[in-house]
DNA sequence: TTGCAATTAAGAACAGTTCCTATTTACCTT
DNA sequence: AAGGTAAATAGGAACTGTTCTTAATTGCAA
């Protein structure tokens, strides 16, 4: 997928497996939770609450904030999407499950996935088993992206 | 280091490495500020503001939040310490700016340290080079540690 | 010592998130 | 299809974590 948002078959696809399981999860299929995880959904960005509202504002005027934030802890809770770890005061989310890690740009900010195959597959030094039960492993990349580099180049030159 | 907390010496040492990065960076060295890189820098949590706050209450009770709110972003800032990456809703920070890996428990919420110098060594995969400058890769694991795991066989007894 | 810019304490303000409750809605049962 | 009911929503209030404002204090250079 190189373009900035998913085929629609895909997130057809997708919206299908997500209404699925809110029956199994007995959760209703409301029209706000439809539509808060479509955005989710079809955005490669990993956005915030707030963000998400204003995304959905122009199409569902009344939607709340608030709902905006149950409804994302609602689908956490039942692992349909991920809260994405970062230093940042606001939370950001995704739907994106499969295993896999980011790169964050210490100027913009921006969160961007990625795949390492290699390193999902290695198991962890011996003597971290002993720590507990473990579950999961992920890696964040920290740097600055070509966008960001480029406009400090013309800062630079001026 | 087995023990919970630094020895005496090299504490003292990472005091006097502190001071002179003050110093180098035209920060003034107050009571304040000592106190709180101590009380960061021998705790092997990763502590959020206001746990710092309260341990430093019994010693300095007129000490601020604000202070130590402040305090932190001022040495963030000129990179004395780290802000560590959770998905918490407070921001925990730590004074150990050694490469090293976290491991979180899903139940007490706990943050250890950990070392994976095979994996500090290998260099990221090729196409993530063209995203932009890579400064810095890290590991958070997940799980539930021993201390969580033997509650919980506990409760499954009751 | 003294002078002054930097720093602090205290509380007000702010930002992000969650709670409260009256109203609405999904969906199960007829 | 219609009715009943528990779950979900909207909107605003409340709450939590963090930052700002300002007057008083302090570190440190002269
Ligand atoms: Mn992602
Ligand atoms: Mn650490
Ligand atoms: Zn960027
Ligand atoms: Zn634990």
């Amino acid at each position: 997928m190189t373009d900035a948002t998913k085929s629609t078959h895909v997130l057809q696809h997708q919206m299908e497996s997500f209404e699925e399981s809110c029956r199994a999860a007995d959760l209703k299929l409301t029209h706000q939770r439809l539509e808060i995880y479509r955005e989710l959904a079809k955005a490669t960005d990993h956005p915030s609450a707030e963000t998400l509202h204003k995304r959905l504002h122009q199409s569902m005027p009344t939607l709340s904030l608030d709902t905006v934030y149950r409804t994302l802890t609602t689908f956490e809770q039942h692992h349909l999407i991920k809260k994405v770890e970062t230093v940042d005061s606001q939370a950001h989310y995704e739907a994106q499950m499969q295993q896999h890690h980011h790169l964050i740009c210490d100027t913009c900010k921006e969160i961007m996935d990625f795949q390492w195959s290699s390193f999902d597959a290695v198991s962890v030094p011996e003597d971290i088993l002993q720590w507990g039960a473990i579950k999961n492993k992920s890696i964040t990349i920290y740097g600055t992206c070509r966008k960001c580099q480029a406009l400090k180049e013309k800062k630079k030159l001026e």
